[in-house]
DNA sequence: ATAAAAATTTAGACTAGTCTAAAAATTTTT
DNA sequence: AAAAATTTTTAGACTAGTCTAAATTTTTAT
């Protein structure tokens, strides 16, 4: 078995390869898990022990097959948890995170099994995000930013790059939900901000901040 | 916040109190929690100092009404948790125990809130123990042991008082579940031994060993 | 190509929780 | 009431994960 701590990096530098591209940093790691780099290191030379991870010293980091097959194992509890949380209990798509970063570290297998038929075997989290498969596959999606679809478009949003709390609250009280409509009305050349029509009836500005944050299909 | 291991000896401590009179002692604390009796002693100064228990040097140990609150809003999340495993995932009685010994530490207080409410605020987990309430009062039970009941008397099986998944699955295969109608037919002067008859249906045999660990009303 | 800057690793220390072995206190037996 | 047995506590050590400070390696800039 392996630790909640080893779990949590496994998945950051998951989290991170997909991310950027090229090897995953000791820094980039120590400031995603809220630690220091000096940690990191430490972590690191015990996960390459494990075979987890491919590791040479100075040289950035990448997950092995075996890796790779555990974060995403810790990534799909997340997800249907999150899932869980919000059909079945009512909670926001902004507050089933911080919750699912607990439950995601519950051993049993049998309970991921049961709770994914419990809630109908969901492919996507509440913010749109793929559930990986039981065998450890992620499925791929091909989303668009906002910020990038052309006037006169419709298109519906299909999930979000950024996961704050603050971001997806500001989604709820412009009405921007995951599902709805959106034409896009409108480019301001000048700042990038777009015009967009929700759900064939208010007319909204979106800041080429969020648009580039929006994914939509 | 107190950690994973205190609310782990808060609610040994609150358990053994309850089944013994008394104070509890280290040596049995130690038994519980499958460590060593140094251990304890360790961990016992630092409740201590925590204003979480009684605790003299030598002379056992009893919770504060801080430890007492504390051990029973522990308790109240593992009954809520085994609840909605075996009410939602459809596990059995005798596997929730080890899945909520997990959940119960998740840290949310909304989060049981929700699940509660969506579990319809159950007064009893699976195993018939009653569900401590959100004010952090132990609702008292009066059961009487199948072992104590008189000869001709019809009673139902309300609870039992040995949890393991060995006695557990017993009951199941014998069909001694939760709810089940038992009429006393016959005490065995000999080895008290119980005939009794199941659902005014099949007539069973119950060892003095099954019969002292059947709560019924 | 070297110096300066930045990133990474090592060294040594700390905390929570555990252990074994030894010491101290309490309880039981005689 | 003293001796023996039992229980409990203390002392010192270990592990996982973290930290700061110092050393090392890599990258960037001149």
């Amino acid at each position: 078995m392996h630790s909640f701590t080893e779990e949590n990096y496994l998945k950051t530098i998951y989290y991170l390869a997909a991310r950027q591209e090229g090897e995953v940093t000791t820094n980039s790691l120590a400031e995603m898990t809220a630690t220091k780099a000096a940690s990191v290191s430490d972590m690191l030379r015990k996960l390459a022990e494990k075979q987890l991870i491919h590791y040479k010293k100075y040289q950035g980091v990448r997950l092995t097959e075996e890796g790779e097959r555990l974060a995403l194992k810790v990534i799909r509890r997340h997800r249907i948890w999150e899932v869980f949380l919000a059909e079945k209990l009512g909670f926001g798509w902004d507050e089933v995170h911080e919750m699912a970063e607990e439950l995601e570290h519950i051993r049993s297998e049998e309970l991921v099994r049961k709770l994914d038929a419990f809630l109908g075997y969901p492919q996507f989290d509440p913010h749109g995000d793929p559930i990986p498969t039981p065998a450890g596959q992620m499925p791929t999606v091909e989303y668009t930013k906002l910020s990038e679809v052309t006037v006169g478009a419709e298109v519906q949003v299909m999930g979000v790059l950024e996961h704050s709390p603050e971001f997806l609250q500001h989604l709820d009280k412009t009405g921007l939900n995951l599902g709805c409509r959106v034409l896009v009305q409108d480019v301001n050349a000048f700042d990038k901000s777009v015009s967009v029509q929700i759900n064939h009836q208010k007319t909204l500005f979106v800041s080429n901040e969020v648009a580039r944050n929006l994914l939509v299909n």
